[in-house]
DNA sequence: GAGTGGTCTAGACCACGAG
DNA sequence: TCGTGGTCTAGACCACTCA
């Protein structure tokens, strides 16, 4: 038996799309959607918050639901055989970036596979495209590896560690999770929007890591994407 | 400021981590925590809903809600070089198979690259760790290329693709996004727990798509690992 | 200040599980 | 049957936004 939130969730679904509230427009309150459909107010905003986490309705305190335009899915391409790239559409993208300098500390020295307190810079960067953030990232760096000038003016700063000992290898760990109250508010999502977290580890010829990034990137609107082309050595050498 | 539902989350996570509430145990009822806490219980239910999003604890209707144990974390290793494996500890893994034939439309004859209405195989497995459900897989064959026999005895179905035209590419998609309706009940986890989402191609040497998989891996429990290692060529290739 | 969403209350009633 | 969690109500009060 279907409950009244998903009945309305799904009425509601319908309507956005088939256009009968179009993108960006105003959902009408939030006490008149609940008379519409003579429920409560807390089951109004219980379905409300389904259409929040599918990325179809966006929330503004004090100023009403919006339905979101819809979103350009944004690729992140994995593999860093070259430098990761976003691939995106129209839209350009820009980078805020800054740059710190911190020791390591339990969870990153076991990432870098350095001891502790070991000198670090890390670069916060939050990628926007258009006025909207889309992605968070946090990169370590052993400090004699970071750029010498302090300012990392645009996302190259992120290739930097390609041009030094040639890499060897790149490990990228995803998982899918709740994000953060921090995440929440530096990208301005849902607290009910599933994120994907990617680790990437980065290491030399030598097996040093000279590089750890930590992204954040909203499920609603990224997804990332590995291809691997296998050599025919690689077929036949698998039982 | 912290809302009361953040305090009561934050105060039952650490009576969690520091064994107060140990695994496996029942917490107090809903009304008794309520009343504890001097909050109604739609207030503390939405506590309990984060500590179950995070996975700390499952709800079981009916009979209460219950510390969960520290979950074994399993990674999917991505690449295609080999078979994708499950790494996992201690914990055998089994797997419950079931094939049907079908045919293909629109969303899945784009992914095969076939007409649509084509003959698949579709296979239909869910992993198992000891009695709880672990992943999900929908696997799509064209009809030609799926085992002969029906008879799919375990997951090695999954590589019977591999064994057929040599493998010349895979393509992994990943996106972290809330589970379906069909998902929370065939891996038994709330509503409120991200999965990780991972659409897998494999193309052979001709271009032809030999396989899609759908996979649906629960956060807090599966991660995704992706391994490149880097030719020389290939670092020399780029700019 | 008027209108919006955010949080919370103190219950009611239903559905499920175990004895 | 009884205790549990699941859903829902009809409000109250606060915080935010915008004119």
């Amino acid at each position: 038996m279907p409950s009244r939130r998903d009945t309305i969730a799904d009425d509601l679904r319908h309507q956005i799309s088939t256009g009968h509230f179009k993108a960006g427009e105003r959902l009408p309150s939030e006490a008149q959607l609940a008379s519409r459909y003579a429920v409560s107010t807390p089951t109004l905003r219980s379905a409300l918050a389904l259409l929040q986490g599918e990325g179809l309705i966006e929330k503004l305190h004090g100023s009403g639901n919006f339905v979101r335009h819809p979103l350009h899915r944004i690729t992140y391409t994995g593999g860093g055989g070259e430098a990761p790239t976003w691939s995106t559409r129209s839209t350009p993208l820009h980078v805020t970036v800054r740059a710190t300098n911190l020791e390591a500390h339990d969870h990153l020295a076991g990432l870098l596979n350095v001891p502790p307190r070991s000198p670090l810079t890390e670069v916060f960067c939050i990628t926007y495209e258009g006025k909207s953030p889309h992605s968070l990232a946090r990169i370590y760096v052993p400090r004699d590896l970071a750029p010498a000038d302090s300012s990392v003016p645009d996302e190259r700063g992120i290739r930097l560690a390609e041009l030094r000992p040639p890499l060897a290898e790149v490990q990228e760990r995803l998982s899918a999770r709740l994000p953060t109250q921090e995440e929440v508010t530096a990208l301005r999502i849902s607290t009910s929007l599933a994120v994907l977290s990617l680790t990437r580890v980065a290491t030399d010829a030598t097996g040093r890591v000279v590089e750890a990034a930590l992204l954040v990137l909203p499920g609603d609107r990224a997804d990332a994407l590995f291809t691997t082309r296998l050599m025919a050595e690689e077929r036949s050498s698998k039982e």
